[in-house]
DNA sequence: GATGAATGAGTATTCATTCAT
DNA sequence: GATGAATGAATACTCATTCAT
């Protein structure tokens, strides 16, 4: 987990723990309320601080929100980002194992919040919907693409372009965790546990992926670069 | 179109137009700025009518969010339920067409605004959650179903259970809608194009549900169409 | 009295007295605690409407301090300013019937409420001392320009620069008037009365610019232009 | 200048320079801002000094402000006031000596900011005020008032009450002292050069209380010094 | 019906003051 | 003494909601 002052050194130097005490609450509150609906006091409440006390560390609501949402982003990166490439084992392995962390961490009810947070707000700050993109999205999706190619060469998945196999993979990744967390949809996944869905997406997933029956061997194409 | 007052008695006549204006002004607000950020004089300029008036037609921002929400959710099931079981075709036709008629839909910034909104602020309204569960997830869904169903006991597909292929093709349709109106992963999809976007979809959907090797040949028709 | 309308387009349409009553309250808040220790609340009470309401006429704070400036000093304009060049009377008839009206005025406590605050904010609102300078000063000083020159030229005055004669009388009359309202220095002035307070600047000022003993005439020199 | 703790015995000894440079700091401060508009961060800052720091020297802001005024003013008087009584030359000479004094002490940068605060926000002191009446202005003005009366006696002037004659004078810098240093009336003095305003107050003063024609003869020295 | 002026509870933010270290 | 983190009362400003016209 990134300590705070690394990002903006505008900030003053923490004494303690203020400033993750203060994130955690953010953090509650900004989840069950959204950025406009959740109040400083009660985030300072939570916190066990006074309000003024936030404003120490944080200039202003805004920046306590993006902080907040940078700061789990990252935890969660440090949680997840492992060197799959320098494991043993086959191609489709390796995705099952990559993408078994990345569910796990999915379930989590902190994913989850940041989640509904960065559909819903992150729109309205470029940079941090950047900065989203580039250490979570895109850092996820180059590896499966390293992944799935090194499948294509080896003759286990089909000759499928790697940054679709990434893209669809992802998309059933995504809405699932979405809809786990979402009261409108839940009803869908009630009947299914996560273990099981998580079968059902793999089995989906690489039967989509499944070297066609003709070819065991596959040219590489242009495209695959 | 499902008028205005079926819903709820207590909102008077709708003496022309005006419900619709502000619903349609309302809409756009609340597109742009969500919930807490959309200011009711803001909604009222864009109406054309003053800030009383709304009053006349909603008890409160709330109920119109609620009823922007509805109706637009209404407006696009009219638009795309249609009963695709007395068509002709193949089952692979009709869930292609079925899929092609949502993705056009999802596409429309409209439906986009709705689903940014939706799954912003829909867990704070169990109601409407529970209207959007049952008219617009359940209808899409079972008509899936039944699809797929046609297509298992013809031979079409494999024998995949119906409910986890919906689930799968709805969360491709449903991340990839969402991605195209978010400005954090709109990058992934630049390069490719909507068709494409579908072509893809499909594609790989229709090789995760093809029938196993040693059982009966599916024609698999120029896939563009 | 200019209405507060006719400055800024952007405030809403008066619905009666609102802006008056609000500017009244100003001028007596602002008069007694200054521009940064007036309380909203304090103006909003005094004028008999609630804080909202201040915002329906006034963007903040500073502008409602700024109108009332102007707006006071504006009347205090239209109640002194008269075109004394067109009266009977010798210059120094005419002189001493403009200074007396300015003192009236000065003696006002508005005038003096006035007086202070701009001596101690208006350095922050430069547009704001430009206009008091223009529409004010050099108004006042204009007149009295033209005054003393005719004075000088029928020879009531001796040879001085219109100018500097404007501006010594300007200076005692501007000094006394803050002397009166200020607590500091109140007890220099507590002995003498308004009225001989008058008597003596004035006699005083005569003196000052009374003929040389050896000539009733006096030459245009190149400085009176 | 008169030592901080000679005033308040509750202010602990100084440990240094430390009440100076709080002052000093002070001083800037509400020089730019006013009393309310400063902020006690900002003199600590400027300090170099914690803010808590201050509150060992000083009860509170208005103690702080207040003995800047004080001391500001102490400093003033022990710089200006000497014996003009004791010196050789004609009233008329000693009384330009003395005003010159004065007015080069106006000109003083820091005079003008404690003028204006002093109008601004010294009536809400009572005492400060009265301190600044008594050391400052009562002592002034008896001074004049002495010179004066011993010019009255030696046919120098004629005969006019010297406490008129000191206020008439006193008002003349007073207010040019305060224009000089505000920008809304700046304007009117910009063509004027420090010296020549000076020689223009000390003329019109001269010859406003000169003896009466039949008197006898004062002689006028060279005005230009 | 329609208006838009008025309301006032609600909230982010500031800053003088305190006090544990 | 000195610090500066912490406090929380104070206050400008917002905006959903009401209601007289």
């Amino acid at each position: 987990m990134v300590s705070v002052e690394s990002h903006c050194p505008k900030w003053r130097r923490l004494p303690e723990e203020r400033p993750q005490q203060i994130l955690v609450a953010a953090f509650e509150v900004f989840g069950e309320k959204g950025l406009a609906g959740a109040r400083l006091d009660d985030i300072a409440k939570r916190a066990g601080v006074s309000k003024g006390t936030i404003y120490l560390y944080f200039p202003n609501k805004e920046a306590l929100f993006k902080e907040m949402i940078r700061q789990t982003v990252v935890a969660h990166l440090e949680r997840t980002e492992r060197d799959y490439e320098g494991k043993r084992g086959t191609a489709a392995e390796q995705v099952r194992e990559y993408m078994r962390d990345w569910w796990n961490v999915a379930r989590t009810p902190a994913y989850q919040v940041v989640l509904r947070l960065v559909i819903g707000e992150l729109h309205r700050f470029p940079e941090l919907a950047e900065f989203y993109w580039q250490e979570v999205i895109l850092r996820k999706q180059q590896l499966l693409h390293r992944l799935m190619r090194r499948g294509v060469e080896s003759g286990e998945f089909r000759d499928i372009d790697p940054a679709v196999a990434g893209r669809m993979i992802g998309s059933m990744f995504a809405a699932h965790t979405v809809w786990a967390c979402s009261s409108a949809v839940a009803p869908m996944l009630a009947a299914t546990s996560d273990a099981e869905q998580f079968d059902q997406i793999m089995d989906f997933f690489f039967r989509a992926v499944a070297p066609d029956r003709s070819a065991r061997r596959v040219r590489h194409r242009a495209r695959c670069q």
